[in-house]
DNA sequence: ACGTCCGGGACTCCCCGTTAGT
DNA sequence: ACTAACGGGGAGTCCCGGACGT
């Protein structure tokens, strides 16, 4: 057995997630989360490329959890319904950290900083969906336009879940935003659209 | 007059774009702007907050115009032509510097941190432009939509334009993802679409 | 008439003692302060020195009022009595401000840096009162010593006439001070002194 | 062995003393003591939270002799004699490093930044010798005044034995002082005083 | 796998000078 | 005389990374 408590990293995650939520996201140094963690400044760094990421570990596992769906579809399916249904398939995955998505969703949304962050997780994430279609067969254009557009719809909807008092599930939600997806980009904005 | 030279922002804007373009961003610091516009650091941060902010100093700009077309189209115009039409009557802007345009674009797409920067620049455009669809009576689901498909919409006509060897328009590339849109959108991807 | 309030000065106290008690001294820039005043940051520092001073406007009469009362004592009495007659002539000027007193003591305390400044001024003081005594032909050493132990005295009675729950005079509790110097300078300290 | 020289601490107090004495407190940039010293601005502010501390290192171990002398004086000691025989007792520490103490000195007095630093210490020097007192049994009042007078006394002894052409050491001022203090306690300020 | 020592740059803030306008 | 606008200069804090030792 080695000379330090194991779990480094889960306990700098917890540490920081610990002090943001307590005293804001600028409040907070790198120093004193890896004082609170009983580790160093320089520790963090080995595990985190910068004071943000640390709130970003595991949006890699989203992402291949995506294109593995996506790549894997049926042959013939549409992209956007490839997409749509990659999306819906992570349902659950949120569903079971519904408290820890909210917390985390209020800390990103208050912060510039981190919100600069999110989005070009998002970004990575729309260029991996883009490859993956293209994989499929997918021109270009079109490949890039759904996986944008995809997030589009998924940016809509998880923001409608996280504050709906209903409780209702995110693929519920997602539905809802791909159905007004299609009245938005037909021009027929009268479609009868359940929204919050 | 005063003992300084006028336009310091000017010159500002003027030394970082050299620069970053010569060395690089990550290997010019803010010093050496200064010092090439004839000014200190400590005056670069009194008009720039960032040594990001220096490129996307307009941005504002563009918003206003957009949202300004937004509110002001015509009564019972669809919330998607609306910003459409707002973002092909940018065209002649984008149009007349091409080659900034380009320059421009090569450095973000080169460096995270400025990806990041303009990432958020459209989100906070995605924000203005969903006030100026409800300012209009669009129910919010569909204004938030809206304005965030119109985005990617534009964020892939943008690439298209900057790289197209033909030197097409902007709002010629504009109508092509939109129609690729209403293809993807209603799940009948085989529509003839130009791309490349 | 100008084109300016008046009152910059009393403005910018007001402003200062408001943000330093409801975000704390360190938390407050002197912008701010002056954005709440209606003013610039530059006029700021035409009125005062620097960030600390604002909380000591006033402390140059405190200190005038005591070296005239001191220089104007009854020739022949004892240099400790001439002191301490001073302070306890004070007693009003506390006792008609007796809140601001306390919270403009409150926020003092919690931070070193007004520490250090109270600490001057009271060390300002303390030289003021030594070229008082001098001036009545006291020896040097007897002036400076008085001086200090005055404010010594001083000192103590001020933060328990702060925290005193049954609000006894600042006089009263001067007198109780000066009256266990007495025994502690004697090494009587068997001496039935009152405290809280 | 690494790839700095040792000993970054004492070389930027060395450096800095240096500089301050040359040029004065002021006209002496942070940047230039590191220089000095072989060593970056940021390494400075590792070791001294600013640029007035290099001159106060050192105070926390005259603090905890004292403390430690009042605590462990006889039992049954008067607070005051507990306080003055552990001010005797530094005697040594000053005499054999008599032309720092009074070039340090010479600074200090001239600079209202470095007073105000010097006041602080002793500030805090008092509340420690006043919990040392309490903790042998004395009374909160009188803890707090003879701490406080104490230090009254020490101020005026240093600054005579700082200035005294005649080299007498510091106990024999502190005896002279103290002395006085009595006199000046009880009202008899004719007692015969040796004073400079 | 972790600590230690240090460099380097971004950024904020305090404080000050000059010029000009009313 | 008072105020604003523009800019300089240094202190101080923090993020982040590199070299080395265990």
């Amino acid at each position: 057995m080695s000379r330090w408590e194991p779990n480094a990293r889960e306990r700098l995650q917890q540490s920081a997630m610990e002090l943001y939520t307590e005293r804001g996201f600028d409040q907070t140094t790198v120093a004193e989360i890896a004082a609170r963690a009983g580790l160093t400044e320089r520790t963090f760094f080995r595990y985190f490329a910068d004071k943000r990421e640390v709130l970003f570990w595991g949006s890699a596992m989203l992402q291949d959890f995506l294109v593995e769906r996506v790549a894997g579809a049926p042959a013939g399916t549409p992209p956007m319904d490839a997409v749509t249904a990659a999306l819906e398939a992570t349902g659950p995955m949120f569903e079971e950290r519904r408290d820890f998505a909210r917390q985390r969703h209020a800390l990103i949304v208050g912060h510039p900083e981190l919100r600069e962050r999110e989005l070009i997780k998002l970004a990575s994430l729309a260029s991996a969906l883009t490859e993956a279609l293209r994989g499929r067969g997918t021109a270009d254009l079109i490949a890039r336009l759904t996986a944008e557009t995809g997030l589009a719809v998924f940016k809509v909807a998880f923001e409608h879940w996280v504050h709906d008092p209903h409780e209702r599930e995110l693929p519920s939600h997602l539905r809802d935003v791909r159905t007004a997806l299609e009245a938005i980009a037909t021009g027929n904005t009268m479609a009868n659209v359940r929204h919050g």
